[in-house]
RNA sequence: GCCGGGGUGGCGGAAUUGGCAGACGCACAGGACUUAAAAUCCUGCGAUCAUUGCGAUCGUACCGGUUCGAUUCCGGUCCUCGGCACCA
């Protein structure tokens, strides 16, 4: 039979069109039947258009997508724009655009791009976070969070560029100097509104219990919140009443400390300045300290400093020993109580410190070699020297010293988090504006929500003001206002959201995108939520995927969203490199646009490559020549088209092949292996081509297999051939268990352990069935020439091994 | 330094309750078709030895162990990627 050339040209710009006009991706709100929600990171629709990277995980959900439609759940899979944000902004300012115009532009040519590779996104729920319509909602939620007393004002260090004289964000700071113009970055106080998100922490660490996030995904989320569970002590400052209180995860070791450190910042530096007698050595030490950007910081870590303040010690509350106090860097303020108990001998940090400013080491845990590093291995070591809790273990040593430092009144359990608050004022223009007023008289005072949304005035310039405030700061008509609560007169809050905030919820927003009086319809939500699966970067596993728990467990709390957890299963996949194995960048020269593959290949061909292109989760550099190989793949299939014949049920040559790509494919869609999902449909396409005809119903089964990674050629093939109605419309095939089972096997048949011959039995053969085989065996019976038979192992269906001595 | 992933042909990668290592694809080589090329089709393709045919030895980062049998399990070492990084 003679059939037409493939060209995917001819066909994919029909299939996008009809199935646009049909709306067939659309879901519905349908409450009667099983939903599925599916979710892609929604991506910042950037002046450089997709590259090849972005179709990988667009592709892989947008299978599962298609699949559970054909398995007739009630699919959401939107798309929507994470508009807000920096290059946008600076674009703007480079190019004297309104960032909303370029925004539009942008947005634009990514949806073009997006709609020719064929995806089945919903685009009549499509969302963008800088419509105000959107933006709305996303300030209602910064309300209920300063309603609730998660929001507050505090001053906090940004990143200043000295020369641009601008606040940066800590991605544009690179390497200690600022991103755009290489001039040193300075931390800069500024009042800056902050988000309490550590009230949340244990739940945020408890509650992934209960989603099915891949495990080193929840692992990185509980190390960014880092929990920790020790003591705080208090010390007595000789010569006061006063206490000095210290957090550690050690009481144990108690009796080995010998000196404290507090941090340059610890407020007892300037109350007891009348005490101490070198306030100008710690004065000149803090500057030193304060001038230290966070990368000198951690580049010098090995080279422990600090002073020792004279005139202040203070007293071990167990052994009412005097012990000095220094001040160094290495103590943070804002962990714990800001000052430690020094125990060089069970603590790398402290050793190297006393090492350094020869202070005294004790040995408190036997087990070590304290007088050449620190014995810190908490599983072995014995208690030495520690009235209280000497000849035990480390960990009942911990036990018993709390008892007895909680019943003396010294001591309390307490535990810590590395989690801070959330810094949630950006000195930017292309950003929320945050719903706050200043009045003099009543302090911060959130607008009414009637107010919603409070729009991003037009300014003539975009660029921030030279004294780190936003380009909102110098608008005063826009600024004066009048207070929400005296009503005399008050000025708005000039600082715009980060661009956290508006990805922290817009799963939520395609729940009901239009909705004008809440979130979503409280009934829409509760059909749709939670997210069955979302995907997205490992970049995105702690801060966003954190603060969009965050914020959900809040609306959660004040009855806004009717689960705990937004997200019940959470995937990430790896990074396309360059053909050259380099991350993809313009000045590496290695981007590849997706249209131009497109172009020479079709979207089918890409989607495919996409997925074959090795483990989903891990980085692959991109091959061509590997794209190649996919459109030879759908030649073939196309091909098989001029060997079809008629069949209502599977021949017998293709049954059990057939049965055993279903099932292989059904649990590969499920559980990210798409490379071997391709694999077996290839494995399957050349059977066919060995056996030399394909009929009808093999034909339809592998087209409906083949269609959620290749939408537009297996929809053509489908109509073309007469399948009734639209492939879309089809059901998922299914399989039987005991048809993917071949009848007949070939078994190695091994002697020692070494393979020396194979065999062809009956799958469910017996020993002695494949014993007498294996003996017809020329090359098995050689080897057992001279040799007794000790052993004979069988493994149905596996393997035949003979021990022979 | 800590936490987590990984190391398999020339390349991307398959194979896990321990059972023929290298599926599938790429690249490469030879052949068919063609005036020729492209495309397509057929054959080969871990290494070494043997080669007329059967075949033999080695081989999943390295060393050792358990087992009839180890890419898979256990102990140790090295390398690599990702995250965090003076968090007491």
């Amino acid at each position: 039979m003679q059939i037409k050339a493939y060209e995917p040209s001819a066909i994919e710009k029909k299939w996008q069109d009809r199935w646009d006009e049909l709306q067939c991706y659309a879901a519905t709100n349908d409450l009667d039947k099983e939903k599925f929600y599916a979710l892609i990171e929604f991506p910042y629709p950037s002046g450089k258009g997709l590259h090849v990277g972005h179709p990988r995980p667009y592709t892989a959900l947008d299978i599962v997508a298609r699949k559970r439609r054909l398995e007739g759940y009630n699919v959401l899979f939107p798309m929507g724009w994470d508009a807000f944000g920096l290059p946008t902004e600076n674009y703007a300012i480079k190019n004297k655009i309104h960032p909303a115009e370029v925004t539009k532009q942008n947005v634009a040519r990514f949806k073009a791009q997006l709609k020719s590779l064929g995806f089945s996104f919903d685009w009549s729920r499509e969302v963008n976070t800088t419509d105000p319509n959107y933006y709305k909602w996303t300030q209602w939620i910064f309300l209920q969070l300063f309603k609730k007393g998660l929001a507050y004002k505090k001053e906090f260090p940004i990143n200043w560029c000295t020369s641009c004289k601008v606040g940066l964000a800590n991605e544009e700071v690179v390497n200690g100097v600022c991103e755009r113009c290489g001039s040193e970055v300075v931390q800069k106080v500024k009042n800056q509104w902050m988000l309490k998100i550590t009230e949340y922490a244990d739940r945020l660490i408890q509650d992934l219990d209960e989603v099915d996030y891949i495990e080193r995904v929840k692992i990185q989320q509980k190390n960014w919140i880092g929990k920790s569970k020790g003591m705080e002590v208090d010390f007595t400052v000789s010569g006061t009443d006063d206490k000095l209180r210290v957090y550690t995860t050690r009481p144990d070791t108690l009796y080995g400390a010998t000196y404290m450190v507090m941090s340059p910042e610890h407020p007892y530096i300037e109350k007891y300045a009348n005490r101490i007698s070198n306030m100008a050595a710690l004065q000149e030490y803090k500057e030193f300290a304060s001038k230290k950007s966070e990368f000198e910081r951690t580049e010098l870590v090995k080279e422990k400093t600090g002073v020792a303040i004279e005139g202040l010690m203070a007293i071990n509350p167990v052994n009412d020993q005097e012990i000095p106090i220094w001040i160094s860097d290495y103590v943070l303020m804002s962990y714990g109580t800001g000052a430690i108990m020094a125990v060089p001998a069970h603590d790398t940090r402290d050793w190297e410190f006393a090492k350094k400013f020869d202070l005294p080491i004790v040995e408190v845990v036997a087990g070590g070699n304290v007088d050449e590093e620190a014995f810190t291995d908490i599983a072995e070591g014995i208690m030495i020297n520690s009235p209280v809790i000497d000849g035990l273990s480390v960990a009942d040593g911990k036990i018993k010293i709390a008892e007895y430092l909680v019943e003396k009144g010294i001591g309390e359990s307490k535990t810590n988090y590395k989690l801070r608050d959330w810094v949630f004022s950006r000195q930017r223009y292309w950003g929320e504006p945050i719903p706050m007023v200043y009045c003099e008289k009543c302090g911060w005072q959130p607008i009414d929500e009637s107010e919603l949304p409070l729009l991003l005035p037009e300014v003539e310039s975009y660029e921030p003001s030279h004294t780190g405030e936003s380009p909102l700061a110098g608008m005063m008509d826009w600024r004066r206002t009048t207070c929400p609560h005296c009503g005399g007169e008050a000025l708005r809050e000039t600082d715009t959201m980060p661009q956290w905030a508006g990805s922290s919820w817009y799963f939520l927003r395609y729940i009901d995108p239009d909705n004008n009086d809440a979130l979503a319809d409280p009934e829409l939500l509760k059909y749709w939520l939670t997210v069955d699966w979302y995907n997205g970067g490992m970049e995105h596993t702690t801060l966003h995927l954190l603060y969009s728990r965050f914020w959900h467990k809040v609306l959660y709390d004040i009855g806004a969203v009717p689960t705990k957890e937004p997200y019940q299963k959470r995937t990430s996949h790896g990074m396309i490199m360059g053909a050259n194995g380099e991350k993809m960048s313009k000045s590496r020269g290695n981007v590849v646009n997706p249209d131009e593959v497109i172009d020479e290949y079709g979207a089918d061909t890409l989607r495919m490559y996409e997925m074959f292109i090795g483990d989903f989760e891990k980085s692959v550099p991109w091959s061509m020549n590997g794209v190649k190989g996919c459109r030879r793949f759908l030649d073939k299939v196309w091909k098989l088209q001029g060997m079809l014949v008629d069949g209502d049920e599977y021949s017998k040559e293709l049954e059990t092949i057939m049965h055993k790509t279903i099932k292989k494919v059904s649990n590969d869609f499920e559980t990210l292996k798409y490379n071997t999902a391709v694999a077996q449909m290839m494995s399957f396409v050349n059977e066919v081509l060995k056996v030399g005809k394909i009929n009808r119903a093999e034909f339809k089964t592998l087209l409906v297999l083949l269609n959620p990674v290749s939408p537009h050629v297996t929809e053509e093939m489908w109509v073309e051939n007469g399948y009734k109605g639209y492939l879309h419309e089809s059901q998922w095939p299914t399989y039987e268990e005991a048809k993917t089972v071949d009848d007949v096997i070939e078994m190695a048949v091994q002697i020692n352990g070494k393979v020396r011959g194979t065999i062809t039995i009956p799958t469910d053969a017996d020993k002695e069935v494949a014993k007498a085989a294996a003996m017809a065996e020329e090359n098995i019976m050689m080897h057992l020439e001279g040799k007794n038979i000790v052993k004979e192992i069988f493994v149905p269906g596996r393997i035949f091994n003979i021990v022979a001595k």
